[in-house]
DNA sequence: CCTCCTGCTTCGATTTTCGAACCACTATGA
DNA sequence: TCATAGTGGTTCGAAAATCGAAGCAGGAGG
């Protein structure tokens, strides 16, 4: 399953520059990697139970991904599923500000159901 | 041009919940859509300059991102080109710590130009 | 043996992205 | 006036990414 994951210091897709901000825009840019790390910072998870989370991904995007990650050592796989590494634990927190951004993005665009912050269905 | 941009409050591709991240997630998800945040956050650039900067993104590309986050409130058209607006400015700090992480991701894997944060070109 | 779970792989269908060509409009300047 | 170049796009066929149902192999329980 060849899945060439972006690295930093290797140019990407819409960069020559290799600059590494750009290679993780590259890798963050598809489809469900921030999602996939999102919910594996919430708790590790096995293939089956991540497409669960995920409303039913398709598995088959879901190998590619987790190739692409395990290869840009941001998770790993052990006995009880895939968890996050040191580094794929400092992106997600890295990321962390998008939750409280997307709450205020909510409430200022008025589209939100009224907060937004409860809605853990 | 129909672009239903994600909003928060609307249930959005993966996720059922309309919770504002999830949109967001989405949303930047797309290809493309961080890095023109990030581009214009540099600076305000019209449509040609915008699509250089990007290493030549497809044009049909860059209408369909430019439509989707007009329409979620995160830039706006002006005289002198695409502008983030104060929401649009808040997401792309909210995304910088990426940006600190790409260096740190580049050190440990190995992979990077050296330290890779002076390839400013 | 049967059933249910797991972690995947396969493959045809659908969606997204690409990219070159093209259109209309506004200079600039010879 | 005629060209040349720049702008902001649109169009559309081709290529790539994603989808999703089906299937496979293996392990556990009954």
């Amino acid at each position: 399953m060849e899945a060439r994951a972006p690295r930093p210091g290797v140019p990407v897709r819409g960069s020559e520059s290799g600059r590494p901000v750009m290679a993780a825009l590259d890798l963050l840019g598809r489809r469900w990697t921030m999602r996939i790390l999102w919910e594996l910072s919430q708790a590790p998870a096995g293939f089956r139970e991540l497409q669960r989370r995920c409303e039913r991904m398709s598995s088959s995007v879901l190998t590619t991904r987790l190739d692409e990650l395990t290869g840009a050592c941001l998770l790993t796989p052990q006995a009880d599923g895939y968890h996050l590494t040191r580094l794929g634990q400092d992106l997600v927190e890295a990321l962390s500000p998008l939750d409280a951004w997307s709450r205020r993005w909510a409430k200022e665009t008025g589209t939100g159901t009224t907060g937004g912050s409860e809605g853990v269905k």
